[in-house]
DNA sequence: GATCCTCGAGTTCT
DNA sequence: CTCGAGGATC
């Protein structure tokens, strides 16, 4: 976007370099950088097309002339002896294919090789080698000047003191980026908050801030991790004349360097690089935000060059961004099923890593007051490593004279009933009950849903419409459904009707566990369901079991057995089962399965990533029925993990914790052969 | 009383 | 997946 009348160019080239300048301190000095990167790209790209398009307006302090960042004064200055340049960046495949023809043509050669490794969201930083001793570490600063973190590096666990093998020449200058895992993150941040302390918003900050400690046990604590990627100044010894080849003599050296770097073949190469990479983007156990190619030849290389702050011979080719600006519209209160409500963000839609997102939870009040946000606001939206968006921050600096808090309504918004905080609970409730009709549509939705009774069909859409109607009110009515009923809705041929028909009359079969649960008795879910059908065997038995009785039960404390209790003393609730069990729903009697046809008994298995072979119910009810509990997270308890593809956390988690970790194949070989006992005493 | 582990509940969009 | 909180364990 640039501006053909001369004197609004000027002008806009002077805020985009104010602008950029604010950017750059916050990003780099404070360590708090108010925008996203996609933002501040838009905002340097938006200054370079104007400087091209009016070069009269370059000027040689223009942030786009500079490689950007200032050192911050608490530490030694350091010298970058070969400057650590930044890449230029590509953002789509036409740029990709650009810079490999600029290469082609100027080299006059075909079919150029490069290196492709991820671009890790990290903090860079030059690790000069003496002798093969590590004398000094220091960060990128602004390209020239540094600042001198030895002491802090040093206590980066990967990071070798001394070199290993031989042959390293006598000064080795290596340049990698300091990086944080997100399990190691999470676990800073757990720390964090457990000391009353800000948790940081993302790996980056938290590994710059953390190689920017004062004191070295302070960087000691926190998990920064390191991949090498280049060599900088080098004297005395010989280097191989590939970027591949040197990484590789770097690993041989002892120094970490990603295990995904690849050489490809000219742009397509590069291109199929991106789409693999990308794909296993949210499985990776750090942030990446895009991919380096670096031409493979060194020779190549420096007949490339240099342009002003960056080398012509790499590129850095970047995701779509995963973090966004919008505005904050509105504030809108949601019902559940508990009767809590939850503040919802409306936002202007905006694409984020290629969705459009228009609405995030906000969780609570604390939230909102905790990220300061206020509705007109414009606020930065996220769709980290998973799916769900998620509001992280306020730009306050483009706070409207309008934007005003939002305050939490008195009533519910969905049936006028008061609306409750409990003395130290987070959230507010609508104490309308099943009398709120958000509530009732969404404890019929619960009821009907697959871990429940799973009643194909009805679904969200179908529910408002029954009840709105007056067909159902409660879930009992679901079994007095007719078809004339149905034919009477809109959208809702026969064809449908007779399916969802069908879908109800195949639940009446179903389980004493899936019952317990779609009942949705407060704070009872799947796990608690089985675990009172397993210790109380009838339904009878449990809904006249009192406090102590309960209690007896896995799992089950003061709280939960209160709830249950509550739950039938409820003559409502008593009549709704009365009216389901009329209607024909029933369960097979409980019998517990000979313990010496269970190999897995006792034995806490989580499963993680996709299996092909067949759906994480079905994984998980046969591993039960050798008798194993498959829990949903890993931890030092867990006996096995089962890793599909595209394993996430878990996966990372369980090899941290030396957990024994199968893959599918040898899972299914395993459950064919019965799961034989030797293997399940294994250990590696 | 503190810490770890697990469960429940809510989460967006296609 | 992530949070908060209940339960178990030391």
């Amino acid at each position: 976007m640039s501006l053909s009348d001369p004197q609004a160019a000027a002008q806009r080239a002077a805020e985009l370099r104010q602008l950029l300048e604010h950017h750059n301190y916050c990003y780099y000095v404070l360590d708090a950088p108010e925008v996203p990167d996609a933002e501040f790209d838009r905002l340097f790209r938006e200054l370079q097309a104007i400087e091209r398009d009016h070069p009269q307006l370059l000027t040689a302090d223009s942030p786009t002339q500079r490689v950007g960042g200032e050192a911050q004064r608490a530490f030694a200055e350091v010298l970058h002896e070969l400057p650590m340049l930044s890449l230029a960046n590509a953002f789509d495949d036409q740029e990709v294919y650009d810079f490999d023809r600029r290469i082609r043509e100027r080299l006059a050669v075909e079919g150029l090789i490069y290196t492709a490794e991820p671009k890790m969201d990290g903090l860079a930083v030059s690790l000069l080698y003496r002798e093969g001793r590590l004398v000094r570490a220091a960060t990128r600063g602004d390209g020239t000047t540094g600042e001198d973190v030895t002491h802090n590096a040093r206590t980066i666990t990967v990071l070798p003191a001394a070199l290993s093998g031989s042959g390293w020449p006598a000064l080795l200058e290596v340049r990698g980026e300091v990086y944080m895992t997100h399990a190691g993150l999470a676990d800073l941040n757990r720390r964090q908050l457990q000391r009353g302390e800000r948790p940081f918003a993302n790996p980056r900050n938290a590994a710059a801030g953390s190689l920017r400690q004062k004191d070295p046990r302070v960087s000691a604590e926190r998990p920064l991790t390191l991949f090498c990627y280049g060599v900088g100044k080098v004297e005395g010894g010989p280097l191989p004349d590939s970027h591949f080849a040197i990484l590789e003599q770097l690993r041989q050296w002892g120094l970490p360097v990603s295990p995904e770097a690849r050489r490809v073949e000219g742009a397509e190469g590069c291109l199929a690089y991106y789409r693999e990479l990308g794909g296993r983007r949210a499985a990776l156990p750090y942030d990446i935000d895009g991919v380096v190619y670096k031409l493979d030849l060194l020779a190549q290389q420096e007949v490339m060059g240099f342009v002003s702050r960056a080398p012509r011979w790499a590129v850095a080719h970047k995701f779509p961004a995963q973090e966004e600006m919008t505005r904050l519209n509105d504030i809108i209160v949601n019902v559940s099923r508990t009767g809590r409500l939850t503040p919802v963000a409306r936002l202007e839609p905006i694409s984020v890593g290629g969705v459009t997102v228009s609405q995030a939870s906000l969780h609570n009040q604390d939230e909102i007051e905790r990220k300061g946000l206020l509705i007109g606001d414009t606020v930065i939206v996220r769709r980290a490593g998973d799916v769900i968006p998620e509001v992280v921050g306020v730009v306050e600096s483009l706070r409207p004279a309008d934007a005003h808090p939002f305050v939490f309504p008195s009533h519910c918004p969905e049936c006028g009933s008061e609306v409750v905080r409990l003395d130290g609970e987070v959230d507010y409730r609508c104490t309308g009950g099943l009398f709120c009709p958000a509530q009732r549509k969404e404890a019929i939705r619960h009821f009907a849903s697959r871990r429940a009774m799973d009643i194909e069909g009805l679904g969200e859409k179908l529910v408002d419409q029954l009840v709105e109607g007056g067909h159902i009110t409660t879930v009992a009515d679901i079994y007095r459904l007719a078809a004339d009923q149905l034919a009477a809705l809109p959208r809702m041929a026969e064809k449908s009707a007779a399916n969802l028909l069908a879908a109800i009359e195949r639940s009446r079969d179903t389980t004493l566990p899936r019952f317990l649960h779609a009942l949705g008795i407060p704070n009872v879910g799947e796990a608690t369901a089985q675990a009172l059908a397993r210790h109380f065997g009838t339904l009878e038995a449990i809904s006249n079991a009192s406090l102590e009785a309960l209690q007896q039960v896995p799992d089950v404390g003061p709280v939960v057995a209160e709830s249950i209790h509550l739950f039938f003393a409820e003559a409502h609730n008593r009549q709704v089962m009365e009216q389901l069990i009329a209607a024909g729903v029933q369960w097979p009697a409980i019998e517990v399965a000979p313990r010496e046809a269970q190999p897995l008994a006792g034995m806490s298995v989580v499963l993680t990533g996709t299996l092909s072979s067949m759906g994480r119910d079905e994984a998980k009810e046969r591993l039960e029925a050798l008798g194993a509990k498959v829990a949903s997270s890993v931890s030092k308890k867990t006996a096995l993990v089962i890793a599909g593809s595209d394993a996430g956390s878990k996966l990372a988690k369980a090899e941290q914790l030396g957990v024994p970790v199968l893959d599918e194949a040898t899972f299914l070989e395993r459950l064919e052969a019965g799961w034989p006992a030797v293997e399940a005493a294994e250990s590696e």
